[in-house]
DNA sequence: GAGCACGCTTGACCGGGATCAAGGCGGCCC
DNA sequence: GGGCCGCCTTGATCCCGGTCAAGCGTGCTC
């Protein structure tokens, strides 16, 4: 059943149109709506080009920044998917989140100034880095920029609450799956079948779940002809159900 | 031994000296460096001074803005304690956070323009208001104003992300402890004995346990010789045996 | 091609904390 | 003062999900 030809990495469709102007790319990046949002002006599109930079491919492993780097920048997922995650003082690692393209990852370390977590590629990633100083800059001369900016943080408040909660492990993982489904089809990701970018091991520790149970629900939910899993590729057959689910994480 | 004398109300020193004039209590009030942070210069003070409005007395169990209300200001608590909370459709209560003098609440509402929790004052509660319009047109006049609100925005996000993880019920409840005593000591509260302004009902809630799990711990920890509890009232005996049971939370 | 490592799945068992139930203690209102 | 009610505590029982263990398929390396 082929199950496995994907390993590690996003097969979604290349984001990246021919990129051979970088001073444009947002404007031609496949993410640069979802990224920078709809509510920035043309003006403020340009400064933004003009600080952005565009670093990668890193590798299946690799880290985009570590804990405790000084914090200089924040970064925006430009293709593939990213996991953050800390590493206690025992080894035991802790995933904080997944990261799609046109999303910001390094926000939580404005207030430490020193990056508080991992990040790591989930297969081949590109992303674009903001030299953080600059843009604080920027977005005082420019308000749509601030205004975008207070919004990220503002959501990234919200999503971190969202998993807090004693939920049991079935209404975690429908919503996970029901999260990123949505937000694959933000993307105009194929959403028929989700290509997980990560392992079963990652989910579970992002979930606080362990990897059997992830394992045990995902077959659960198959037998009762939610969900069509097959390694790596998840489609969402009743979508509504899985939502009810999921209802009382999303819909406080 | 007069345990309940203080239900539902916090009883530190009052933290409001003769406040008479209004355009100047940022630097009367005793968490005006808490609160608005050592990093603002002298005139953007005196423009946050123009903005604030104070709002309240409060009483026990009013709501300072509810779930849905229009997003229009951000609040710094003044005197006594808030906690933020979720109900979801079930009627069940999530309590999100407990917020005393000095720190922000409605951050998480910038993004979706409308609070997605209700603040409700445990105790008597007043609070400072800054309509976030003005406040946000502010911060790109006074970059010391937009930095302070980023680093605040940040805070939270890795505040949040604290008690997601899948910790014991013991490490909780010494994670709470030991921050809230951090908390209380920024704010020379008196730190020997903290008085909670809480239920146990709302610590357990906060923390994801039963609060008849959180009983059971005050007790062992009692039993063991870290803490002494008096109804509301609990003194940390060995502060560093306790910090060690929260090292998983506290120290990543 | 053999051997190995890793990711995933499935089963058996166990334990921490939730739930259910009962009782005590104050505070408050009539 | 009597009675109700909310908060807290303690005990008994149960269950979800973690842990341990084993087995399988796939891909990589030598």
């Amino acid at each position: 059943m082929g199950r496995a030809m994907l390993q590690g990495r996003m097969h979604a469709p290349n984001p990246i149109a021919s990129d051979g102007d970088e001073a444009h790319f947002c404007s031609t990046c496949a993410f640069g709506s979802v990224c920078i949002g709809s509510g920035v002006d043309k003006v403020a599109l340009h400064d933004l080009h003009c600080l952005v930079e565009h670093v990668g491919a890193y590798r299946s492993g690799d880290a985009i920044f570590r804990t405790g780097d000084r914090f200089n920048a924040i970064y925006a997922v430009r293709s593939g998917a990213v996991k953050t995650r800390v590493v206690d003082l025992e080894g035991r690692e802790l995933v904080l989140g997944f990261h799609l393209p046109g999303e910001l990852i390094g926000l939580d370390a404005i207030d430490p100034e020193s990056y508080p977590c991992d990040a790591i590629a989930l297969g081949d990633v590109e992303v674009c880095r903001f030299s953080f100083p600059a843009l604080a800059t920027l977005a005082t001369r420019a308000p749509s920029i601030q205004r975008e900016l207070f919004r990220r943080l503002s959501r990234d408040i919200g999503n971190a609450a969202l998993l807090a909660g004693d939920y049991s492990a079935d209404e975690r993982l429908a919503a996970f799956l029901i999260g990123l489904g949505r937000r694959y089809a933000d993307r105009s990701f194929p959403v028929h079948t989700l290509t997980l970018a990560m392992p079963r091991g990652d989910i579970a520790n992002y979930l606080r779940l362990a990897a059997e149970t992830v394992s045990r629900v995902l077959r659960r939910f198959q037998d009762r002809g939610l969900i069509r899993v097959d390694g790596r590729h998840v489609s969402i057959a009743k979508p509504a159900e899985l939502f009810d689910l999921a209802r009382p994480i999303l819909q406080r």
